[in-house]
DNA sequence: GTGCCTGCTCACGGG
DNA sequence: GAGCAGGCAC
């Protein structure tokens, strides 16, 4: 028996379709991914292609990780010759060998969304636009989408004629493109865009390409953009032997320029194109999967398909309303908990999925209540962190000095007394003579409006210039630790006076970044710092979500795609959250039929048990809301559902009084308990502030030490009091400890022992 | 130049 | 509820 036999019929057709243009119209959980690593075995080990001439293109490093797993452990030799890796990480591998052709320095570095406002902001203020009418928010976003469509600053103004808004964008499209290419950084966006360029003007390099990719393959397809379309276009011109993956039903990146039409139009481009439909679903029971194609099936826009189960009908899908969201937040918790002391799940198999990101806040507070364990996916992304950042633009000052974003965010970083003032001679300075603020920086004895103020600069350049040299020879984790040593980091962030937990929070994340940079040395054979920043900037919290863990995932619908759970809680189920509020009132009616595929992705996570609830009433910024049960839910047919959602119409006192039992226990007082585990991104900076003020001193506490006493830190050893203060609810102790330098801390958490 | 306070605005999703 | 610009005191 061959590995195809365990195939079924439409599967292994995909399978045995190798040459020419492929379309897979492939339903969530009929098994793309079996096919798609099937079909890359099937092409080396039965037709002889050379494994050096497939591509496989993914969204997330997730799921190219996975894919790259799966084909190893099914392809005997060869298959590290294949080429498996998401978009952006493609585009960066291509443009760090040949992005000098268009007058960039290889070694370019990556900005992310932060580094891409601060650059917004500046030219804002510099070319006087007046950022209450016209937000930073909505530039960024449409020179974005320009990107997204392949719309150079150029083009833009063209099209702008005689709309000022847009040709005020324009403008500062133009000098944003201008800045970055000085800085030699690009944005997300221009990665793809800047290949698509590269191949266009340099026929020599995409033939080469062409040559070498004769066998493409894109997974999720419904996602891809006008630009990210148009790249693989050109990579399949020569030989055509280019396979989509894709279910318009789970095209949920519009926002991001993801266009459906790439899917809905393909055979057009591709008139030759073999379309195969994989219909039947190999996931979730027959109950889930009616009720996710009864909600789907309200759009229009969609190409006909029904998916099918062998399976049972399983149990009915779980229908919850509550008062509040506390109250939905403490049924999930104990729900989970009650599936768990049954032995009916583990932790592991739980997934809370929400809407929004704020929504995980009300649940986490609860997990940690109760004592679960729990991982948020998503959220804040730990490379985008404050003292992440800080560490990263030394790294990129070190590792290329045309970044001025980086320089000037560590400039005064910690304080060197250096000003907005300073700051914007050099960069006067540095405009005069067309140089990058770092240069103007080593010339600082040469601007003489600085006067005084050049001496401060001095030993920040020196310091550099030190590292610059050291990093010839040192490791990426050596780098980092001489950094934060020299510097003195820890010492900077205990002089920020911020709570203590949040100082520990970011000591932790800190060492959390090194033992990455030192996985990041052990698993590469050729270590680059530029390699290591350019990684670090593609990853996102998804990626790095352990399968083996056993604690519940929170995560929004959006992360959730792709992935599998035997329990889903799909939480929050109103109108004006999900739909959104933004959906309900926008006049294009594609906006909501995207909503509603974003239901038809969060139920068909679900295996065997899928769980909707609904709060009455809600927080939502600081204010409660009332809003009727999702639309969505009220799609689903009631013989699916183990309870009658009421019509938008009743009295909402009828509403609810069919919540189960055990969410009408007395409430749980409220204790501060630390996390069970805190493991994984999101945790660690969220449970930050729930001990808030929890170690503060009463009133009318007396230290027993007191200014010029000598003292013992835990950690720093003896030192001297300097000072001490006394605030509101604690008091402020400066230290000069005798090894570890001068600290200020609390007393309360500083625990230290007079002398 | 720095630190702190206040009031204002913004809030969907993410590589 | 959070982040940030702007104003103010030192």
């Amino acid at each position: 028996m061959s590995i195809y036999d365990t195939l079924n019929r439409e599967q292994k057709e995909a399978v045995l379709t190798v040459e020419g243009p492929l379309l897979l119209l492939a339903g969530a959980g009929s098994g793309k991914t079996r096919v798609l690593t099937h079909r890359i075995a099937y092409m080396i080990d039965e037709m002889g292609v050379n494994p050096w001439h497939i591509l496989a293109i993914t969204f997330t490093n997730k799921a190219a990780n996975e894919m790259r797993e799966r084909v190893d452990n099914l392809v005997g030799f060869g298959s590290e010759q294949i080429w498996v890796s998401t978009f952006h990480s493609t585009c960066v591998k291509i443009l760090r060998r040949h992005i000098d052709r268009l007058g960039f320095d290889n070694g370019f570095t990556i900005y992310d969304t932060d580094d891409q406002k601060t650059v917004i902001k500046e030219i804002c203020k510099r070319f006087q636009i007046d950022t209450k009418q016209l937000k930073e928010r909505a530039i960024m976003s449409a020179i974005s989408s320009a990107k997204d469509e392949l719309i150079s600053p150029l083009e833009y103004e063209i099209n702008a004629f005689g709309d000022f808004t847009k040709k005020k964008i324009a403008s500062v499209y133009k000098e944003y493109q201008t800045i970055l290419k000085r800085s030699n950084a690009l944005d997300f966006d221009d990665l793809i865009m800047k290949t698509v360029e590269l191949f266009k003007a340099c026929p020599d390099v995409l033939y080469n390409y062409q040559e070498r990719f004769k066998y493409i393959m894109v997974d999720e397809y419904q996602d891809t953009n006008t630009a990210q379309f148009e790249l693989i276009r050109l990579l399949a011109d020569r030989h055509h032997n280019l396979c989509v993956v894709g279910d318009d039903d789970q095209s949920i990146y519009k926002f991001r320029g993801a266009n459906i039409r790439n899917i809905l139009d393909y055979e057009k481009v591709y008139p030759e194109a073999r379309v195969i439909k994989l219909e039947q679903n190999y996931r979730s029971t027959g109950n889930i999967l009616n009720a996710a194609n009864q909600v789907i099936k309200n759009n229009k826009g969609r190409k006909a398909k029904s998916l099918w189960t062998e399976k049972d009908a399983g149990a009915k899908v779980h229908y919850r309303q509550f008062d509040n969201g506390y109250e939905e937040a403490e049924f999930v918790a104990e729900d989970i908990a009650r599936k768990v002391r049954k032995g009916e799940c583990g932790y592991g198999d739980c997934a809370i999925l929400y809407r929004t990101n704020a929504q995980s806040r009300i649940m986490e507070e609860r997990f940690v209540l109760e004592g679960m364990p729990y991982n948020i996916v998503g959220g804040v992304n730990f490379y985008a962190r404050q003292e992440i950042k800080d560490i990263l633009a030394y790294l990129k000052t070190i590792d290329n000095g045309r970044d001025d974003l980086a320089v000037k965010r560590i400039i005064n970083v910690p304080k060197r007394g250096v000003g907005n003032a300073t700051l914007d001679k050099v960069q006067e300075y540095a405009d005069m003579r067309n140089i990058s603020f770092y240069d103007a920086l080593r010339e600082k004895d040469q601007i003489v409006s600085l006067g005084k103020a050049a001496a401060k600069l001095e030993p920040f350049v020196s310091m550099m210039q030190t590292f610059r040299s050291k990093a010839q020879y040192y490791g990426i984790q050596d780098m980092i630790e001489d950094v934060l040593e020299v510097i003195d980091y820890k010492g900077y962030l205990n002089s920020l006076n911020e709570e203590d937990e949040k100082t520990e929070d970011r000591l932790r994340n800190i060492d959390e970044f090194i033992s990455k940079a030192a996985i990041y040395e052990q698993t590469h054979d050729e270590i680059s710092l530029t390699d290591f920043l350019s990684e670090i900037a593609l990853v996102s919290d998804v990626d790095s979500m352990e399968d083996a863990d056993e604690r519940v995932r929170l995560m929004t619908i959006h992360s959730a795609k792709g992935l599998e759970f035997t329990q889903v809680y799909l939480v929050g189920m109103e109108d004006g959250l999900f739909p959104s509020y933004m959906t309900i009132v926008s006049d294009d009616p594609t906006d909501m039929e995207e909503e509603r595929r974003l239901a038809y992705v969060g139920i068909t996570r679900a295996m065997e048990d899928l769980t909707l609830t609904y709060a009455k009433a809600r927080m939502v910024r600081g204010e409660t809301q009332y809003n009727p049960v999702s639309r969505f839910v009220r799609e689903i047919p009631s013989e699916l559902m183990d309870n009658t959602v009421p019509t938008v119409k009743r009295r909402e006192e009828d509403v609810f009084d069919f919540r189960p039992k055990a969410v009408l226990k007395p409430k749980i007082t409220p204790q501060p308990v630390k996390p069970f585990i805190t493991q994984g991104i999101g945790s660690l900076n969220r449970v930050a502030g729930i001990n808030k003020g929890a170690a503060a001193l009463e009133a009318d506490t007396v230290l027993d030490y007191t200014e010029g006493d000598r003292v013992r830190h835990v950690k720093y050893g003896e030192g001297k009091v300097l000072k001490l203060e006394r605030e509101p609810r604690d008091y402020k102790v400066t230290v000069q400890f005798d090894n570890a330098g001068q600290k200020i801390m609390y007393a309360s958490f500083a625990k230290l022992k007079r002398v």
